[in-house]
DNA sequence: AACTATTCATAAAC
DNA sequence: TGTTTATGAATAGTT
């Protein structure tokens, strides 16, 4: 019903598609709402497009739940005890995962360890040796890396010092130089934020090589 | 669309009420399932006419449930009690608290801490040495049971062959002892199992102070 | 249920 | 996205 006779499959071209799709959308919404005045019956349609945008027509006289409620009891076919059931069974899974990894932590934390098997205890204690090396191995990194951190900052602050006595010392040589030794000044501190942007307490963020 | 035009509002006429019903229902059961397959839609189209019946129809690609499950993520409604929402949300609750250990685990075996600030690292430091001080406190009592039990073993054993000893020469020194010798064995064995009931692999299950 | 005169929906083009 | 228009589809009323 257009310029032409269209085949019933997908439209391959996508602004083509999302046109067809948007005028379709609004004819059987029209048709749904003229249904349930002519006739009186109870509607309800929801449509997904490809994008995942949502419509959705109820006839007024009702909602979705009632509807819903009625699905079930004339086909019965069940909605949401399934659904329910589902729920159940993923707490249940995940408790499960929960308590065993509760029990692992607790381990790990030496707690509620009375009753294992020495094999166990060996396995825990091994793990705990683990992470403590590599734990190690990151504080010394971090504190490396501060260390390296604070010697450039000494390095800059010693070099902006540096700036500042050779600036106030060409104020005070002559006024003529002192253009100058602004212009000097600004090339300097251009270069200077790098450095301050360093975060002692968190070193390892901003690195810096 | 007919032989003439029709106002949309109830059709007072029950028969043709019905049978503009079953026209126009078929109508949107086709535009519904071409929009499905032109625009790859989802929809779901749910129809009960004024004498109750239940018309159906949902995209091939999905099922009704997904459909409502959507619908609720996308539109905020709420269409399952209250009931379900408390599992939704214990389920929430839970798998929150799964992430939080799930976390906490893996920094205990030093995985995921490269962004972790120094003072935490410390606090993982703690907790792991803690956790070694526990399980090897408890893996000395172990080997201490162990061989406590080990000890208590010896000396039933001796004990027991030494009543054997006894039993034999009872036996060979006079018949008429016999009875006595007996008796004197089962006393002594009737205290026996205590000890044999030891498991040395797991002897902190079967303490003996 | 079929038929058919009409109205309606919409594909293509802008 | 909105409007227009030619055309195919849907359907109201009739048989």
């Amino acid at each position: 019903m257009g310029r032409g006779k269209i085949e019933i499959k997908r439209i391959e071209n996508s602004s083509n598609r999302q046109v067809t799709y948007s005028k379709r959308r609004n004819g059987i919404m029209k048709k749904a709402k003229e249904i349930t005045v002519l006739c009186d019956a109870k509607v309800s349609l929801i449509i997904f497009g490809s994008s995942g945008k949502m419509h959705e027509y109820c006839s007024p006289s009702t909602n979705l739940g009632d509807i819903l409620d009625q699905y079930q009891k004339t086909s019965g076919k069940k909605l949401w005890d399934a659904k329910h059931e589902n729920l159940s069974n993923e707490i249940d899974r995940i408790k499960k995962e929960n308590d065993n990894m509760q029990i692992e932590l607790r381990h790990l934390k030496g707690e509620d360890i009375t009753s294992l098997p020495y094999k166990e205890l060996m396995a825990i204690e091994d793990a705990l040796e683990n992470g403590l090396t590599y734990v190690r191995d990151k504080q010394m990194d971090v504190l490396d890396q501060t260390w390296k951190n604070t010697k450039f900052l000494e390095e800059d602050y010693k070099q902006l010092n540096f700036i500042l006595n050779q600036q106030e010392m060409g104020y005070e040589n002559s006024r003529e130089q002192m253009d100058d030794g602004y212009q000097r000044a600004q090339e300097y501190s251009s270069q200077m934020p790098l450095s301050f942007q360093v975060q002692p307490m968190q070193p390892n963020l901003q690195e810096r090589k």
